[in-house]
This record gives structure tokens, C-alpha cells and sequence, in this order.
RNA sequence: GGCGCUAUCGUCUAGGGGUCCAGGACGGGUGGUUCUCAGCCAUCAAACCGGGGUUCGAAUCCCCGUAGCGCUACCA
């Protein structure tokens, strides 16, 4: 039997976490096993599937590298793959369903069945449907069909026994069918409901494993129960657990960042979310953390998917971040470090490759996310980065630090040569010559050309600003360090 | 409330009866290294939810409890 899986998002938001990673361990174990990755939108939800939320999910599996084998846009022998097109399809098991009477109209209004519930609930009792309309003879329901509004359509579920099956993450899982009640198939507007619409097409598009969220473990046996009705053998399931926040509470918006997307928009790159995702609920070997996705596909396994409801961390996810930022070649490094900063209010038009390339390889491997770059290379970014109070405060107590920074700029404004080595060899004979240390030049200098008491190497900050603003920041700060510090001599 | 799922360091996890006074990673502490930071190296602290069983022996199997989460819709 040919192994198809299928990752069936409902369109009503972004892709979020939870979803992206049913998404990879769907499109993992298809990988893995040679199978078929089949990508199914449950929009029968009129009111809140939207296109924009389609647009967002095809973006965040693209983003993610997740191509599907069948699915909108590249289509398949199983379509359409929008259940909002399937509605023959779902009619005509509706048909089936009814004509082995294992399905029946209910004429009961919503209101009805709220207050009933109400009811159900004051007697403590288990609120469930009284099954009034699955005793109507069919004279009584052809009279009620021509009057009132169209009636849903329940299953009838049948005597009561056990609905249980083999979970490869969970293992036995066993309801009694009794804690179910006549749930609807089709609603009184003619839209299937979920756990229907899922059913028929789990069987028309032969998928033959279930891989999805524990959320949907209580509904497994209604499931179960319409894939025996419908005598076809039901899928393998595969249950993973939920992502939660740091709270321990199902993650939400509350959270912060939950969107695959958004995620991007803060500089973490699709391989460092891949792998961190593949790594939140499954684990290889419980030594290696660094994965690509090409390997994952290679080592994949459903049975090592972990049952636990895992915590969503966000410091591991940036660390994992930056190992994949260390592994990209420098030329993709600088690409996507330039195409970020680009798409976010900085402008790289007039510099050119040498400079992205030198200005990359100073950040080195201070950059745990892409977004850290415009936050490290502030210094070389803008034109006039801020000035980090402590940083100043500090500056203007050491004793003859303006002359420093005007001798610097002297000297370093006069290199012949605009290089790494010239830039170091400058600096470090005015140290001597002053009888320091060339720290002491150096921190000062930081100071003056970043605002900041930490950034990358000096020679590289100096080479990246190019002369013209080294003399003019270092002598900036060298003014203002005469105005300002108490140590400084009044003339 | 009912039904179900889950339960190892703060977090992600390894572990499927002895090799575990529980291993790895993130984060944290300390020390080393370079002009600072980052990185790197070394090093430290940190966990088997509780109680009963089963067994010569339990983190590993069973039961009960507790806690967290999920479902309990003409949402998915």
C-alpha cells in the first residue's frame, strides 16, 4: 500500500506553529517513506476561511520548503483539493449514508437544541442529542421536509461498542462509542461538517495515514465510526501533541509571534524554524540537534515522535537559528543578510559587494537572527548610530582621552592604504608611541565610531565606515569629550 | 462535570527492568582566549509528580491519586 499522507489546514489564519510543524512531520514521513505529500484546504467554514489566509499557508509551507505532491496550484488525480469544490462528492455519500439508514434528517432548530442542552445540563446530565428526530417515520419526515426550514443531517451511530485503534505516537487509544452522541454530517445550509467532510475525503484521496494534532484525538472515534459505516479501512493515525506557550497554556497570539511568518520578519531563517520545529516533539538520537531538512527526510521516523505536549522556547530557537546562520557559505550569508535589511528601511544600494561581503564577515558570528545584523551594524548602517549613555559617561572619565581621539583620527586619516593591516598598524603605533596599550586607544575609539562599548573588531568598524567618517566621528567625540569631561583642560 | 491524552533538569529531550548515584542540548554560573562583545575551549549547578504494587531488581511494567492540556457545536 502506498503511503499518501495529507496536511488539511482550515484557511481562517496564518500558518501558525502547531500547524507548520503537522505540516513537516507530514511532509517528513511522505519523504521518508517515499510516499505522497497531499495538501487539502477544509474550507467548509463559509464564515471564516478567507483567500488571504489560503495566500498565507501556500506562503508559509513555500517559506518553509514543505512542497506538496498534490494539492492546489500543482493539482493531482485526487482533486479538487478545496472541500468548498467537493460538494457533490460529499452529497452523494450523504445519499449513501442515508439510504443505509446509518444517517437521518434532523428538523431540530438550533434554539431547540440549545435549550435542550440547557436542560440536559441542569439535570447533570451529560449534554448529548435525544435522538427525537432519528424516530420520525418517513411520512412524518417527507411532511416536515416541505415546511420549515431544511433540515441537517445526523449519523446515526450504532449500538454501542468500542471504537479503538493503534496510534503510532500514542499507542492503544479506546473510547466506548457511547460517549458520542448523533453528531451532524451536514449542515442545514448543505455544508458538510468536519469530522464528514474529513471522513470522505480521507477515503476519496486514499490517504493512508493520518498524521495531525492531539486536538483532534476525541474525534478519532466519530471518525472511526464513519469509516465503518462507510466500509472502507480507515487510515493509520498518528497523534502529536500540542505546542504550548512558556505559561504551559496552548500557544496563541497571546505569545507573541506564532505565525511561521512572522518569525521570518524577525530574521529567523526557514532551515533554523525547520529544524527547531522537527526538534519540538521528536528527537533523533537525543544527541543531534542540527539538522538540515534534506537530512530529516532522510531520518524521519513517526515512531519517534514524542507524546508530551513540548513548551515552545524561544532562546533554542534562536540558537538553532544561528547554527544554520554559521553553516550558509558566505555568499548566501551576505545575500540573505542584505535582502533583510533591504526589506527592512535599509537602504544597501550604493554599497557594493566587497563592502556587503567585509561588512557580513565583521558581524561574524554575532548574529543569533538576521535581524540582529541592522541591530550589531547599526554603527555602519546609520548615519549617525545613538550614543549609548554609559558608553560616554565612562569615556568622559578617562584622563586625556580627547587628545587620544584626535591623534587617532590624525593618524588613521592619514594611512596611505585604506586596509585592515594599515588601519591595526596605525592604531598600534600611536599606542606606542603614547606608551600604552593599544587597548587603551582602541576602547575609546569604539566609543567614538559606535556609541557602543561592544561591537565587532575595531580595524573592521574603521574599514567599513571608510575614512571620511572615522576622521569625522573620532573627532565629533573628541570635541565633545573637550566640552564635556571634567578632565579635560580649560583654556 | 464527563471522556480522553500527557507526566525525566527552568526548557527541548535520551532512556523501552539491571550497563542510570540518569546522558545530550538550550538557558544560567565560573575560568581561559582575542581590542570589547560575540564565538570558541574548559568547568559547575540543575530532573525521574506523589503513593501503592509486580520483580532478586523500576525512570522504565500495573493500579490509584494529583497536576497540566484537549474535546465535550449545524468550528475545524
Amino acid at each position: 500500500m502506498s503511503v499518501r499522507v495529507r496536511f488539511a489546514p482550515s484557511p481562517t489564519g496564518h500558518l501558525h506553529l502547531g500547524g507548520a510543524r503537522t505540516a513537516l512531520y507530514n511532509y517528513l514521513f511522505a519523504r521518508a517513506q517515499g510516499g505522497t505529500f497531499v495538501l487539502r484546504i477544509e474550507d467548509t467554514d463559509a464564515e471564516r476561511s478567507t483567500e488571504a489566509s489560503v495566500q498565507a499557508i501556500f506562503g508559509g509551507l513555500r517559506w518553509l520548503g514543505l512542497a506538496w505532491d498534490e494539492g492546489p496550484t500543482v493539482g493531482g488525480s485526487h482533486g479538487p483539493y478545496f472541500q468548498s469544490q467537493r460538494r457533490t462528492l460529499y452529497n452523494a455519500y450523504a445519499q449513501r449514508l442515508t439510504e443505509m439508514n446509518r444517517a437521518y434528517p434532523c428538523f431540530c432548530t438550533p434554539e431547540e437544541l440549545e435549550g435542550r442542552r440547557g436542560e440536559q445540563l441542569a439535570r447533570g446530565e451529560d449534554p448529548r442529542y435525544d435522538r427525537r428526530c432519528r424516530a420520525l417515520s418517513a411520512a412524518e419526515r417527507a411532511a416536515r421536509a416541505t415546511q420549515g426550514p431544511p433540515p441537517a443531517l445526523r449519523f446515526a451511530l450504532p449500538e454501542p461498542q468500542e471504537v479503538a485503534w493503534d496510534d503510532i505516537v500514542r499507542g492503544r487509544v479506546s473510547f466506548q462509542s457511547e460517549v458520542l452522541d448523533d453528531f451532524v454530517l451536514v449542515r442545514s445550509d448543505g455544508l458538510p461538517t468536519y469530522n464528514f467532510a474529513c471522513v470522505v475525503d480521507d477515503v476519496e484521496m486514499a490517504i493512508s495515514h493520518v498524521i495531525r494534532g492531539d486536538d483532534h484525538i476525541s474525534n478519532t472515534p466519530r471518525q472511526l465510526l464513519l469509516f465503518r459505516a462507510l466500509g472502507a479501512v480507515p487510515p493509520v493515525f498518528a497523534h502529536a501533541s500540542m505546542i504550548l506557550g512558556p505559561d504551559g497554556k496552548r500557544l496563541s497570539k497571546r505569545h507573541g509571534a506564532t505565525s511561521v511568518e512572522a518569525f521570518g520578519e524577525l530574521g529567523i531563517l526557514p532551515e533554523g524554524m525547520v529544524n527547531f520545529l522537527a526538534l519540538l516533539g521528536w528527537a533523533l538520537d537525543g544527541k543531534t540537534e542540527l539538522f538540515t531538512l534534506g537530512e530529516l527526510e532522510q531520518v524521519f521516523k513517526l515512531e519517534r515522535v514524542n507524546p508530551n505536549p513540548a513548551v515552545f522556547d524561544t532562546q533554542k530557537l534562536e540558537w538553532v537559528n544561528a547554527q544554520h546562520l554559521k553553516r550558509l557559505d558566505e555568499s548566501d550569508r551576505v545575500q540573505r543578510v542584505a535582502a533583510y535589511l533591504e526589506a527592512h528601511g535599509h537602504d544597501l544600494a550604493g554599497r557594493d559587494d566587497a563592502w556587503r561581503t567585509a561588512f557580513v564577515r565583521a558581524l561574524g558570528d554575532r548574529l543569533r537572527t538576521l535581524a540582529d545584523a541592522a541591530d550589531v551594524g547599526a554603527f555602519a548602517l546609520l548615519d549617525s548610530p545613538p550614543m549609548e549613555v554609559e558608553a560616554w559617561t565612562e569615556l568622559l572619565a578617562k584622563p586625556a582621552a580627547g587628545e587620544r581621539l584626535s591623534a587617532l583620527a590624525q593618524r588613521v586619516g592619514g594611512t596611505t592604504e585604506w586596509t585592515l593591516d594599515a588601519l591595526e598598524a596605525a592604531t598600534r603605533s600611536l599606542a606606542a608611541a603614547d606608551g600604552i596599550k593599544a587597548g587603551d586607544v582602541i576602547a575609546p575609539a569604539r566609543v567614538a565610531l559606535t556609541g557602543r562599548k561592544a561591537a565587532p573588531g575595531i580595524f573592521e568598524v574603521m574599514w567599513l565606515l571608510g575614512r571620511g567618517r572615522v576622521v569625522a566621528r573620532l573627532e565629533a567625540a573628541a570635541a565633545r569629550w573637550r566640552a564635556e569631561s571634567p578632565l579635560a583642560a580649560r583654556v
